[in-house]
DNA sequence: CTTATTTCAGGGCCACTGATATTA
DNA sequence: CTAATATCAGTGGCCCTGAAATAA
């Protein structure tokens, strides 16, 4: 019965089970998809908490490197300002130095909002290493950041 | 120097820099957009190498459980399966024990060219992994594999 | 004048929810 | 009648390209 194809378990890629662009893809879409539906009443900060993370790292960076961090053009980037200034997450305030650009900065609200989430995150991220010991972990940390650098 | 904000890397994530679903994010953006770019004359199979690939794998499976596979839903899966068939490059056949459910086959087109992505995913996949022992590579297989499982 | 930063207009792609037809 | 499979209609989100405005 064991090779049944009509078994519960997912259907495996074939080749490309081996490849980590295939894992990659799937891992990062349920990773993404699970932590979004615990957290449906914080508007767009789940989404974009990486992006939130980056500002509250470097506060007053242009828009420009942080578009630049999380891989997204600038003109998309404004759109997604916009909404997270709408909810009173950040703010844009003008450069003294260099009045093109617009410094980035996390509210209070903003502050408060992703120092929560950033637990959250955390609390998901036990859940999702289950089972994996800490050099596991580690290691993968490592490779995902080679890839990063690779691809970039 | 050094320390200043302003230098050329990539701006860092503080926090969520540790976290393995900030990274596994970025990573996979950047290499789905890497393996697409080099393949703008294909079509649609190289955004969907992954599906095509457990198709091949499993030749005449229901669409739903195909789109289960790679986490997408039913609904969804028959605008793809639409595409990817006007591209000659599957076929829907009915079923013989259930006359509900579609079996989901590539056309021998589909299969030369998912051949032929296959081998260019695996020179992508060296170019990505470049610098990482096979061990490392071995163990963030073996990592998102853990990831996958505890998500589903 | 050329370059850099942000913004805007328009469009394309993608995947979802919810409802429907067909069959088990 | 109830459940499962595939499909369709409608929707919304996301991100891009290319052009414009402002400033260095």
């Amino acid at each position: 019965m064991s090779d049944r194809e009509d078994s519960q378990v997912r259907l495996d890629a074939g080749e490309a089970e081996e490849t980590l662009g295939y894992k990659l893809r799937l891992a990062q879409i349920l990773a993404f998809r699970g932590f979004e539906q615990r957290l449906t009443d914080c508007g767009r900060a789940p989404r974009y908490l990486g992006l939130l993370s980056v500002i509250r790292a470097h506060p007053g960076q242009p828009q420009s490197r942080i578009a630049e961090a999380v891989a997204l053009s600038r003109s998309s980037f404004v759109t997604i300002l916009d909404q997270l200034s709408a909810e009173g997450l950040i703010e844009r305030r003008p450069s003294d130095f260099d009045r093109r650009v617009n410094g980035i900065w996390l509210t209070p609200q903003g502050e408060a909002l992703v120092a929560r989430l950033m637990e959250e995150a955390q609390r998901y991220e036990a859940e999702m290493t289950r089972g994996m010991s800490d050099e596991e972990i580690a290691c993968g940390l490592r490779v995902l950041q080679k890839l990063i650098d690779n691809l970039s």
